[in-house]
DNA sequence: CCTTGTCGCAATGTATACATAAACCCGTCG
DNA sequence: CGACGGGTTTATGTATACATTGCGACAAGG
């Protein structure tokens, strides 16, 4: 058979992520060896090693002597996520600010906020909201990367991977467009006054913002609850920062 | 024989814990599952099993298709850890004074606090370091807990297990006693300022005072690197905060 | 002598059989 | 009728054989 046999690890790590971010697994839910294993014919070896992997991530959690669990997110979590995010994000700037960077970084970061820029527009029928949350993204990832300690690093990038810490796409109906323009603008000014604080080596300043920045991401969520009050787990993923 | 067999997988964690946090294993060595198998006198699955949780832990790091390798700590890194430490501690603090705690955990706080008290003494002779060590940590780990999010005491605990960012145990020599024993008084009376701010419901006080007080992990750190210049890394581990 | 291709080894990836412990079911006894 | 106990079932823990890949050594060719 022409099958890889060496990729099933990658596979099952893929598939579990992508059924608990489309909310297939609901949090709480144990996870079974065997069922998974015949589900994704293959057998039991990778399967805990996929599971180990997410337990890394945090999508999972060991249950001892009892396999593993879908971690659950409640909407509390969720806000605290988002929480966290910020407070390392701003500790990751205040670093940056301290400590210095490096310019080929510093470019970067002032490149994707450029682009960033365009994709905003003046005017909410301009909006380019693909471009926007690519660059978005782009934007915070240069930005955790400008401070030089690994450690805060890694572990912001740990709290952005918790679901829905990181929103990445939105799309508001017509009556939310203006609104949503608007919280876009108020970013977009974060985002400048974050690259200036921190060329300005100014921590506690670039810290604030950052902190300040994280509200945005909970209003939308408060917003999409209240809206679209029914929605399944997976629209969580839909809010934007 | 009588073997377990249950257990290889605990044992497998605690022994290489134990081989990292006293130096015998060092920063970027990687582990080879055949050779611990052997000298672990296990199979190679528990070995995986043990390092797939240390790397949950943050002690290894996954060498992507090379196993694994142990996480290396250079001064730097161990000064982030601490930074990170008192970054998320005060962020707890914050979070309890800002929304609330229950009565059940700030009893046990107090409690401990007083307990902490009565170790320090008023003279350096009279320190009982051993209580002081045992009723600090006791006294952090129940700080972070009196904060509701579990997202941030999940957090918050992950960077406490990170090498030497919640050290344990130093014991000053003659000389050394008198100042030591001063930033023990510094130290408990940052202690009693947290709760203070958290109980007036100060949140940006009380983590203010959180981070300052990591500061002290730091200069400690600082003072043995430059008494103890030829240290081993396992003498990292007997610090103190 | 340097370059390049191939072969082999060593290490991890995978499958699977077997061991063990805990949950469950059911029957019996109080 | 309820509670206790033993057997059965089920899921994870462990051992081990086999597959596959990546790296290095060695040889052949430029």
């Amino acid at each position: 058979m022409a099958t890889t046999t060496q990729n099933q690890t990658k596979r099952a790590v893929f598939e579990l992520r992508r059924r608990i971010m489309n909310g297939e697994l609901t949090g709480g839910t144990r996870l079974y060896e065997v069922a998974l294993a015949e589900e994704l014919d293959i057998s039991r070896t990778p399967v805990r090693e996929a599971m180990s992997r997410l337990a890394e991530e945090g999508l999972l959690e060991r249950a001892s002597g009892r396999g593993f669990m879908v971690r659950s997110f409640a909407y509390n979590d969720v806000v605290d996520a988002i929480e966290l995010r910020g407070v390392l994000e701003g500790t990751a700037a205040r670093l940056a600010a301290e400590r210095g960077w490096e310019e080929a970084r510093m470019s970067a970061v002032q490149e994707t906020l450029a682009q960033l820029e365009k994709s905003v527009g003046s005017q909410p029928e301009n909006v380019d909201f693909e471009s926007y949350y690519e660059f978005n993204a782009r934007f915070h990832d240069e930005l955790g990367m400008l401070c030089s300690s690994e450690v805060v690093q890694r572990e912001l990038d740990r709290a952005k991977s918790l679901p829905f810490a990181s929103p990445s796409a939105f799309l508001p109906d017509q009556r939310a467009l203006r609104d949503f323009h608007l919280s876009l603008i108020v970013a977009q000014s974060q985002h400048r006054g974050l690259v200036e604080a921190i060329l300005a080596r100014q921590g506690a300043r670039a810290e604030a913002i950052a902190r300040e920045h994280a509200m945005i991401a909970r209003r939308n969520l408060e917003y999409i609850l209240r809206d679209a009050a029914g929605a399944k787990p997976a629209s969580l993923a839909l809010l934007v920062e």
